[in-house]
DNA sequence: GACTTAGTTTCAAATAGTGAAACCGAACGG
DNA sequence: CCGTTCGGTTTCACTATTTGAAACTAAGTC
């Protein structure tokens, strides 16, 4: 209900207040935090005060300013590297990025939202640190729709509440009800079409990473532009793009259970 | 006095967690963190469920085994653009890697071990999040000793705590007093040598990145072999270095502090 | 020198965390 | 097929931690 408060206990808060701290892009002083959260002058302050001394946070002593630590890049490091599917669909990216010409998406589903956890661009070299870790709208790209549509009931409907339905151009999928009827197109084409959803120009063909029991692990993507190519030259690397993105979730699936002992 | 208990309060204890399941290069399960945490069952039980819940961590279903979450990707990407030196050196980096050819180091101090936060790489293309992220010890090289020359007396002391001391090749300073020493002549000098103190063959001459008030910021460093360079001539590169480190803090500080007000 | 503003500290009350032990279900072994 | 073990989950009385209003301090204003 409370416009943030999902926190259960002292660890949620502790993790709320980091997430505040993210959300500026600078430095923040101690009262605009406050202003920002629920929590009284005196709790913050000391939650503050503990992730600082747990390193997650930096306190700048003359300006009095609160940044996110180092010791989250060293978590996030492992985060990626571990977690993520980025690290074994790396060269799989290559080789499509080189076979297609376009740019190449891999993302993951975090609370509703795409994460962008790789990225291969046609034009420039890769400047990964600076795009991975983005976050856009699911219901509006063709990666985020790709995962929404093979989502399990219950955490399809927990994505939908977390989606706003903002236009952002005439092709929008503005409603809950024209995004499910789309959903269910794609689980039966097996994948999803960004029609300039969410830039105008911008046009791309995203499938689903699905495991062997079927949970979205992530979703793959080729970007283009109307300029450049129409959907349906996109969509004949469909085929391409589905049989990368099964090598890459049955790698993933073997890392991940490496000794069956 | 514990091997590892630093925790102060809950959330330090959420935190080491999050830190062991980093620690393991895979998804773990319950019970191998249960052997390895001090921690009684149901505590670490709840602390590992409230992660979870969080987002912080994942919990594998099929397997059981937790991994880092991808909020935590966020957070970073967070991090790394606002906390880091990184996205300010960045066109810095590329400058010095197009003017000495070699490879770029750019790292932060994070207790007391160097932790590299961008990286140009002579050879390959730029691979930052695999590199970022990444942690190397402080006293044996040249970045590590640059920071740890103009650190003030009590974080010093701190960080020299911190340090292993393990002799890594012949080179390498393995001992207080001889690090102290070495210390000092590099706060005469200006920078630093790795004269092959971490990994035989590899040298390098790194600078701090000192703010206005001489508080240490992070460090810079050109890499090379002493297959393809000597340690004078690299010495040669050290007023080019100086220079862009003098030019990073001066623009990490202008951004810090944009409004005067 | 009185008066905001921004950050830090106090302290009794209340909440949230603790952990030994019991429990559960699946896998194992005879 | 039943008794046992193993990995994970839940209970519950006990306690330590967290809470937050309020008091306090240190800089700036006016």
């Amino acid at each position: 209900m409370g416009a943030e408060g999902n926190a259960d206990g002292t660890v949620g808060k502790a993790l709320d207040v980091l997430d505040m701290v993210a959300s500026h892009g600078r430095p923040v002083r101690f009262s605009d935090l406050l202003a920002q959260s629920a929590y009284p002058k005196a709790t913050l302050y000391r939650l503050l005060q503990t992730l600082t001394h747990q390193g997650m946070l930096i306190l700048d002593p003359d300006t009095g300013t609160y940044a996110l630590g180092v010791r989250l890049v060293r978590l996030a490091h492992a985060a990626w590297s571990q977690s993520s599917l980025a690290p074994i669909a790396r060269p799989y990216l290559d080789e499509l990025a080189r076979e297609t010409g376009e740019t190449i998406h891999l993302a993951q589903l975090d609370l509703g939202q795409v994460l962008y956890v790789d990225k291969r661009n046609a034009a420039r070299p890769v400047e990964m640190f600076a795009q991975a870790g983005k976050v856009g709208p699911a219901y509006c790209t063709g990666v985020g729709k790709a995962m929404l549509a093979f989502l399990p009931p219950e955490a399809l409907e927990a994505a939908l509440a977390r989606q706003s339905f903002y236009r952002f151009t005439p092709h929008t999928l503005a409603s809950r009800e024209a995004l499910l009827e789309e959903l269910e197109a794609i689980r039966k084409r097996g994948h999803a079409w960004d029609r300039e959803e969410h830039e105008a120009g911008i046009i791309c063909c995203a499938v689903p990473i699905l495991s062997r029991q079927g949970r979205v692990m992530g979703a793959l993507s080729v970007t283009s532009t109307t300029a450049r190519t129409t959907l349906d030259a996109l969509g004949a690397q469909a085929p391409t793009i589905k049989d990368i993105a099964a090598k890459i979730a049955a790698e993933a699936e073997s890392w991940r259970f490496p000794e069956q002992v």
